[in-house]
DNA sequence: GCAAAAGTGTTGGCTCTACACCCATGG
DNA sequence: CCATGGGTGTAGAGCCAACACTTTTGC
């Protein structure tokens, strides 16, 4: 984790008001989905999701990407957008109120500036695969910390960021299969073992090794590659590599 | 169809900027899925789907709701959010300003009073299935006309509109057997064959009637109720309504 | 009784699942 | 050569599509 400058909340200048962009940035480690959630350096140590606004300059992909390669320090990176969360109700807590009285008060400045914050706000959801062992969690500079989290013990977060998760895990269930993007989720080179796990820990349930391997295959998407000797004393796995299926 | 009163675009006071709604209102008829169009006043005739902008005080659930309500008359409506339209393009068409300067012209009121219409917008996509024999199409203040379209002949749209019915159909077609939908597009008391035909306009392709209608009744959602007497020579189908699965 | 369309039953093929079997690996 | 885990083959169940057969209706 890298420490930012000194903290500042962002100006009004530039973004579209009152719509936001929220991230649920999936992992995978230890059998378990992990989401990468910062803590704020604000009292009580509240967790959000990782989020942002859009420039006017940036689509609104390109402003997730922003956020995400900011955090990650991932280039490349597998999103999706799959719900805008948009009710009056979901920006009425007082968490944002809070922090930018807290800011006023850290810094002297003028908390009229960044009273903007305090408005309702619409939120795009996006949800992000990565290779959890290429990401480098970077903290914002109003955050304290930023782990990852398994989705089974995901710190309660503010407003509605933890239905926001419950909700990118239920696209994720209806997406990993039929867009084959679990490959997001793993290095480069993966045994089948470790892919089908990973099908067993998003979908909370078992699949029979052999015909799961048969299934996956079957879909054409697969190379395999050379064999993964561990010292064990058995059969070596084959690596597979996920190759994109014709079309550039 | 209704007509409104004089002509006036919406003021910028009460909402949320640069974030509107698109709705692509489906309707069934003569084994075509057709969509609720209004073509504007200005010149050139230009069509656009419906929209309108997020209040203050509503939920954008709502704010779609009330669009749908004023263009249909209709109170309950089914629908559904499936994207956010966010490109830095999709707002650069000359259209907008071409609108607002005319709306200038004839009123000879401070074109700056509207101009905020001219920044750019994201703008959230919703798709409704109505009852297309219940729908009284009402115009808007700036339309000439307001009409149902076949999916397979809509005129050229405005922006990236066309683009949003594209998606609006995709996601449809996507939810249509998994949510039991469809029921929305018909009448409350239909028979098994104009479901059918529902289903095989809206996924483009024949499904074999008994095989069909054994699918559908399997399902468990179905009443039966009494028989339709055509006054043909030939055996009178059933009528059936949809029930909800149990929970109320 | 005949044509037309609705409703029901039956057969065959395909897919998925469970499970058996063989193979490689290192001790 | 044995224990362990990976890869492949096979039989059975379940699902789905095609199609045949029966029933109803009005002329």
């Amino acid at each position: 984790m890298q420490d930012g400058p000194r903290f500042r909340l962002p100006e009004k200048e530039g973004f579209i008001e009152q719509l936001s962009i929220d991230c649920v940035i999936f992992g995978y480690r230890d059998r378990s989905l992990h989401v990468l959630v910062p803590k704020l350096n604000f009292r009580g140590g509240l967790s959000t999701l990782p989020g942002g606004f859009v420039r006017q300059d940036e689509s609104i992909d390109e402003a997730a990407l922003n956020i995400l390669k900011g955090r990650t320090g991932i280039e490349k990176i597998y999103l999706e957008q799959f719900q805008v969360f948009g009710d009056l109700e979901r920006s009425t807590g007082p968490f944002m109120r809070d922090i930018v009285r807290e800011n006023a008060e850290r810094h002297g400045e003028n908390a009229g500036e960044v009273a903007w914050l305090t408005r309702r706000f619409v939120s795009i959801g996006y949800y992000a695969l990565v290779n959890i062992a290429k990401v480098v969690p970077v903290k914002s500079e109003i955050d304290d910390s930023i782990d990852w989290h398994p989705l089974e013990a995901l710190p309660a977060m503010v407003m509605d960021h933890n239905k926001i998760v419950a909700e990118a895990l239920k696209a994720l269930r209806n997406d990993l299969d039929r867009k084959l993007i679990g490959f997001n989720l793993l290095p480069e080179r993966f045994t089948m073992q470790e892919l089908r796990e990973l099908y067993e820990t998003v979908y909370d349930r078992a699949f029979t090794r052999s015909n799961f391997q048969r299934r996956i295959l079957d879909l054409g998407v697969l190379e395999r590659l050379e064999k993964k000797f561990t010292g064990a004393a058995n059969k070596a796995p084959y690596l597979y590599r996920f190759i994109l299926p014709d079309q550039g």
